[in-house]
DNA sequence: ACGACACTTCGTTCACTGACGAAGTGTGGA
DNA sequence: TCCACACTTCGTCAGTGAACGAAGTGTCGT
């Protein structure tokens, strides 16, 4: 009676340990992270967290995409949480429920590292692209600054001059893992979240990762960029 | 975030046991069995797998019935058939999918102990009672013969007075499985299928358990007890 | 009353696996 | 080139739980 049972216990097992298990909640939310801060989810170390995470893979329940020295780890499909819905289902919890697609505070626009991700990093990111403030460059997923943004970005308050002179890479596309898009990564998306910090356009949420726009903000980002913050 | 991880993942742990998974797919097809039948199927012994069932009434995914000196096993609900569905999606087995519902080869007639349960099983019951051949008497579940009975029994092929010459009850209602309702147990039930046996109108199949109408038993099981056999 | 039987509970052994820290790999930025 | 950082791999240790047999409980049939 090879009706995979084996397959499918090997699965259970998988979710069935506290560790991986908070660490699949956490990315019910469908939206990836590092080994890092799912080791602080899951409560256990790094080295830890990364044999769990491997083990989370083999099961073909997550999946993960390397970019840079980070990697995202992310729930490998729907079947996943629909699996998860099914088991706090059972287990009779009364614990918010979470509803695919629903929007969050974080959607909007939270940090990533030292730049501006959510979906106003992404229209940023698209627009500085469609006013040819920056342009692709051969190396995949880079860009270089225009003569006409290097001029506009000054108007704005950002010191080119200054940037240029550094090794770190001007710009380039980061993938975004809520809207599965690109937001702006490197020199210029770290200035453009400063100067938006400095000048009160966004305020720190106080979890540290959200941002939340000001009604300046919403004024000033449409009059340099054009960008509607809105949701 | 108390989104239940914690219930979920006992519940994931209970079933991402090989053993025990190899229990939960047995039950998959809605049928009660006893933990001797269980442990057959897990490959383990009768201790080891009282264990398991123990731990898998706890998690709430199967429940239990006790009648005589037997333990009845089956699954909690239709939400466990889902999660398990969804495991094997997962896992992505090509295996025998299960459908409930399904009509198969033992629900029509098999051997319960000593008499027939199933479809066939169930109807003479409910026939015997209707014809007035037995009723119901003051202790739940048994039944007495009635002087028509006797009469008719006797008619039929059954020694009747050796019957009522036994210590054990003559006749009660043995819940049945597939059919949940109740078929013929006791003396009278051993009786008749003994009879049906050597008659050959019904045929012991292969594998000990499964019984299989000929096309006299379909005659003579209507001439005698106006009962179809057909599905 | 007695044995037969189904099942559970108890006590023990043993393999598995989750935990950590240390060391290794690879990328990015000064 | 070099350091900082994110992450993985390796080695070791301790706790969990799955396995069995023996003994106990309760029901059935003679």
């Amino acid at each position: 009676m090879d009706t995979g049972d084996k397959a499918a216990s090997k699965i259970a097992s998988a979710i069935g340990e506290p560790a991986r298990a908070r660490i699949l909640y956490c990315l019910m939310d469908n939206r990836a992270r590092t080994s890092t801060e799912l080791a602080a989810v899951a409560g256990v170390g790094t080295s830890t967290t990364s044999a769990h995470l491997d083990r989370l893979l083999k099961a073909r329940l997550l999946k993960v995409v390397a970019q840079g020295r980070h990697r995202y780890y992310s729930v490998a499909g729907p079947g996943v949480a629909r699996i998860l819905e099914g088991l706090v289902a059972i287990a009779g919890a009364r614990g918010p429920r979470f509803v695919p697609g629903t929007p969050d505070r974080l959607r909007l626009a939270r940090i990533c590292y030292d730049h501006i991700a959510g979906s106003l990093g992404v229209r940023l990111h698209d627009r500085l692209l469609a006013l040819e403030w920056i342009s692709k460059t051969s190396t995949e997923g880079r860009y270089a600054l225009s003569a006409l943004g290097r001029e506009k970005l000054k108007e704005v308050g950002i010191d080119v001059e200054e940037l240029e002179g550094r090794r770190r890479r001007m710009a380039y596309g980061c993938l975004d893992w809520s809207e599965r898009r690109f937001h702006m990564g490197g020199l210029l998306g770290a200035a453009i979240l400063g100067l938006a910090l400095k000048r009160k356009w966004l305020a720190k949420d106080l979890d540290g990762r959200g941002l939340s726009p000001t009604a300046l903000g919403q004024k000033e980002f449409h009059r340099h960029f054009g960008v509607v913050v809105g949701a």
